[in-house]
DNA sequence: AAAACGGGGAG
DNA sequence: CTCCCAGTTTT
């Protein structure tokens, strides 16, 4: 048996029972692809579930508001993702009538799709043989093959996608593409990989050099950028607060949070009520407290943020327009969730 | 070509 | 703690 066929023969005794592998529909299968992008298939599931409930139909997703998109990914992580989906849906309702693009060369032009999720939906979807090229899949063929390229170099990408294109089904792409994932998944894993009883161990370059635990190949490491957050809290005698969305650049767009006064380090009470930010935003005089006596550490993929929580008392602020009561319908960051859902309870 | 973009789980 | 997950977009 060649390579694609024994993957696939190992896939149909050991395939997970996924939602989304029950449909060809394009759209739950477009769903779950970019839910799944950078995401473990454990993580992703529930929204997967509440998405496909809440909007049945791409018309729905496309009706519905970016706020109550945001709501519905919170804690998702990469909210671009969720941004792209709602104008892609609204695109292909606008543009289509609806209907879901149905070739590679169409689907990839759909913004928040690339490479990668193109080839998914057209050989999931539409069997268009064209092969995917995911982490599991730089893993797998790494290993199998023996290949040092550094994944994640312009060489190695180029290198991966011909190679898995050349080992692709064509005649059961969606298939095939779904196999080498699930093996990639299950049985080639990152850490501590089952070769024990991998039904390729024996022609396995990497089990049979022992080079498993240095394959796949990936270059340079992300530098960590520190930050210092300082959230101003806000309670009004009317038990209203201040929320703001975050705009322009940077992570978390179109996701609320306190009034933020970002500083070079960690300060105190008398630092900050100092800080000409602060002077020009509470010009009067107010109860000011430290509601974390520890930072929180928040830590994302490119930056850490240490987080202190200021929480103001203060008489009626005409600046100060949204109702505790409605705070956690906005969409929030993690950061500002875990927050409310502490200070919260103890109200 | 490199950096930015989240959050969580495994080891 | 480090690594990395059904990657894409921006710089």
């Amino acid at each position: 048996m060649n390579f694609s066929n024994k993957l696939i023969s190992w896939y149909l005794q050991n395939n997970r029972d996924l939602p989304w592998r029950k449909t060809k529909n394009p759209y739950f299968v477009w769903l779950s692809e970019i839910m799944l992008q950078q995401t473990r298939v454990a993580q992703g599931m529930s929204y997967y579930l509440k998405f496909t409930e809440t909007f049945p139909t791409i018309f729905d997703l496309a009706k519905a508001d970016e706020s109550t998109i945001l709501k519905m990914w919170q804690g998702l992580g990469y909210y671009s993702r969720a941004r792209n989906l709602h104008f892609t849906a609204k695109h292909i309702v606008s543009e289509f009538n609806g209907e879901f693009p149905s070739t590679y060369a169409t689907i990839i032009k759909l913004k928040g799709i690339g490479d990668y999720t193109a080839s998914a939906i057209a050989s999931i979807c539409f069997d268009e043989p064209t092969a995917v090229v995911d982490g599991n899949v730089y893993r797998v063929l790494s290993r199998y093959f023996g290949i040092d390229t550094p994944i994640n170099s312009s060489k190695g990408i180029k290198e991966f996608k011909e190679l898995a294109q050349t080992l692709l089904d064509e005649n059961q792409s969606g298939t095939y593409n779904q196999a080498i994932m699930d093996f990639g998944a299950i049985q080639c894993k990152p850490k501590k990989p089952l070769c024990m009883f991998c039904p390729f161990n024996e022609s396995c370059v990497a089990y049979q050099k022992n080079k498993i635990d240095v394959l796949p190949v990936k270059e340079k490491k992300l530098k960590v950028k520190k930050r210092y957050f300082n959230y101003l809290v806000v309670k009004t005698d009317d038990n209203n607060t201040i929320l703001n969305e975050r705009k322009g650049k940077g992570i978390w767009q179109g996701l609320y949070q306190f009034p933020l006064i970002e500083s070079d380090k960690i300060i105190n009470k008398d630092e900050l009520i100092s800080l000409e930010e602060f002077i020009n935003f509470f010009p009067e005089a107010t109860t000011i407290s430290l509601y974390n006596k520890k930072e929180i550490v928040h830590k994302l993929s490119h930056q850490h943020l240490y987080t202190q929580f200021w929480v103001i008392e203060t008489a009626t602020l005409s600046k100060a327009k949204i109702d505790w009561k409605s705070v956690e319908k906005y969409p929030v960051p993690v950061l500002i969730a875990n927050f409310l859902e502490d200070f919260l309870s103890k109200k």
